[in-house]
DNA sequence: ATTATATAAAACCATTTGGTTTCATGTCAA
DNA sequence: TTGACATGAAACCAAATGGTTTTATATAAT
């Protein structure tokens, strides 16, 4: 779905530690973009351009509240990071580190 | 191991698609730069950079042979992009289907 | 109505990135 | 030993990246 030809794909927006750490920020909840500004130390602008960003690679999507704009996390696009990386694995045998990792967390089963 | 402060990390060297064709033409074995660069529309020298970057992710090493310096993949480095993934994992319910990939795939124990 | 808050948009800037060309060096083959 | 092959290294370059400051606009609060 969505559009086109965009200018940033999840590699190149993934790539920048700054925008990894927007990401975690948002994985606790919606914020807007003061909020988010107060963890970095730069300006509000810089980090509107680097939500922009995650913005074009699908990754944040932002909503208009009263005079704030709220962005959320949307971890969709992180699939095709996976799969890109799961053809690597028959590389270094981690098959059992995988399953090792499934077992120790629960699967919650969407109800 | 190896050194300190490296300039490109994991997510860097990964965020270029020529990078990435790089690793997917190793993924099938050793080759040297010559080789490598007939599959790109680009200079030797271009490749060789592409190279060294690769080298300082520690995603590829390379070793001379006679005149030529073949390189292989080191897929290694590829486990921090996957455990800086795991964490989004609970975002989007999506354990089944890594539960799915490891069952259907038969986990070869190193022997 | 006025002021403070939250963002948007534009112009600007230094550094990094991804490429090039050129020249030098080591190795293999005839 | 002469030439072809494979690479290394350096200088150069345009465009992209990651930041800044400034100016404008919409909303909220007093």
């Amino acid at each position: 779905m969505s559009s086109s030809a965009e200018k940033y794909d999840v590699f190149q927006a993934v790539a920048d530690p700054t925008r990894r750490k927007v990401l975690q920020l948002l994985a606790g909840g919606e914020l807007p973009i003061s909020a988010i500004t107060s963890h970095f130390p730069m300006s509000r602008t810089a980090i509107a351009k680097h939500l922009h960003i995650l913005s074009e690679a699908e990754l944040v999507s932002g909503r208009k509240v009263g005079r704030e704009k709220r962005f959320r996390l949307q971890p969709e696009p992180l699939n095709e990071l996976k799969e890109w990386l799961s053809f690597y694995d028959r590389f270094w045998d981690n098959k059992l580190s995988i399953l090792k990792h499934v077992v120790e967390n629960p699967v919650k089963v969407k109800e």
